[in-house]
DNA sequence: ACAAATTTTTAGATTAGTCTAAAATTTACT
DNA sequence: AGTAAATTTTAGACTAATCTAAAAATTTGT
């Protein structure tokens, strides 16, 4: 069990000290994760999932995050992020995104092989090294996931996901989003196999009709008009 | 008072635990330098000047690293490295020379800015990263400061220091030892004003007799001939 | 609607690293 | 050599983050 210090310099120390410890982040960035993805307030359980810790220490760690201002917690009723608990779990992501595009773009790892190191590299504090970073990387937009990197003042762009007819032949997918909600349109997709999430592999585009082969998951090949490949949103993964 | 948990992951992780802490590293770390100045065993008062503690913490800290076979030491008798805790010490050295150099050479800081940055990146662990980065940097043998970069299996290159007379105009450098011993030029040199650790700067080098001008400290320039710039180790702080 | 199941919180303990104050040891000075 | 000064260690306490076990609150199911 390894706990460490982050020494409370007390000699000539300009540096402002940071306000959000190590794991203080670590719970705000998962916090944030979850609320992606719903619109209710966080479980306790569910957060103690993903930081691999028990019930019991996240109910402490929300109580403390809440006196700090960083989530609104009532007792009982799950936990959200205020708007200063959401600006530190995006500094954090900004952070991780980077670094993720650093070890794959610059040192050449592959992009399944950098979340555990991003995941250290994510709490170094130097709001000047951040930038510099940004700069040497050019600007990415997107990290080797795919996932949109916030910019510096913490702002997550929204997600502008391609449509599938845009995606070149041999390319991988996940299927994101519709365009088109009506709901012949969906029962159909549904029946092709295709549901959030899916993944999809453009075996080959039609020259003259620009019609797509996409094999979906592990399943046979399914033909699709360039009608409805222009009305799925897709991300690439690469 | 920020303290934090590297967290000790239970699920599926194949990684290596690691054995030591952030803490324990810089611990190693100081020790190391102090014991690169003499020959004598450390003090507990030396070690918590520069950890920043008091010697209470040093002398915890000490009995807990001797149990883990990283130092040898005896009460009230002062702390010496053990092979494995040298080990420990200078790949922790090793981490920080590169990064201070990917700092400088590709981020563009300036090498009087590098320093606090790197001392939190020395502790990222992952010996992928680490190789990656010295690929990337093309193998670098100095950082920086003129410190030279342990090798990978932890071997620090004895310093090959350099002749005076190879400095070149303009250059600021560190007196770091002789190559003439006798005493004859020892009490020229010392009369010269300078002494081990002096700070010269190179005001001209004459072309003819390579003769050099050169500033010693805040004191008025020297002459000094091309015999003695031989005898003269130094190394470039730039 | 109310009892059972589940979730969450509290209470009390533990560990790493730190501190202050007091005790022990070593060093330094006539 | 013997005491005063300095250094170092121990003892006891604190904080952040964690845990287990028990208590409290909420949700679920008939």
């Amino acid at each position: 069990m390894e706990t460490h210090q982050r020494t409370p310099k007390k000699k000539s120390n300009y540096k402002i000290m940071q306000i959000t410890s190590f794991t203080e982040e670590n719970y705000l960035k998962i916090i944030y994760k979850l609320s992606a993805e719903t619109d209710a307030d966080i479980s306790t359980n569910a957060v103690a999932e993903l930081t691999q810790t028990k019930a019991a220490s996240v109910s402490d760690m929300l109580r403390k995050l809440s006196e700090k201002h960083l989530v609104n917690y009532q007792k009982y009723q799950g936990v959200r992020l205020t708007e200063a608990g959401e600006q530190v779990a995006l500094k954090v992501i900004r952070k991780h995104r980077l670094w993720e595009v650093f070890l794959v773009e610059k040192l050449g790892f592959n992009w399944d092989e950098v979340h555990d190191i991003a995941e250290q590299l994510e709490h170094i504090d130097s709001e000047e090294l951040v930038e510099k970073l940004d700069e040497f990387l050019e600007h990415p937009k997107f990290d080797p996931h795919g996932d949109p990197i916030p910019d510096p003042n913490g702002r997550m762009p929204k997600l502008t996901y391609q449509n599938l007819s845009e995606v070149k032949q041999g390319e991988r997918v996940l299927m994101m989003g519709v365009s088109e909600h009506s709901s012949a349109f969906l029962q159909y997709v549904a029946k092709l196999g295709i549901s959030l999430g899916s993944e999809l592999y453009i075996l080959e585009i039609n020259d003259f009709d620009k019609s797509l082969s996409v094999q979906i998951a592990q399943a046979n090949p399914q033909f699709m008009s360039h009608e409805v490949a222009k009305n799925l949103l897709v991300k690439v993964v690469k």
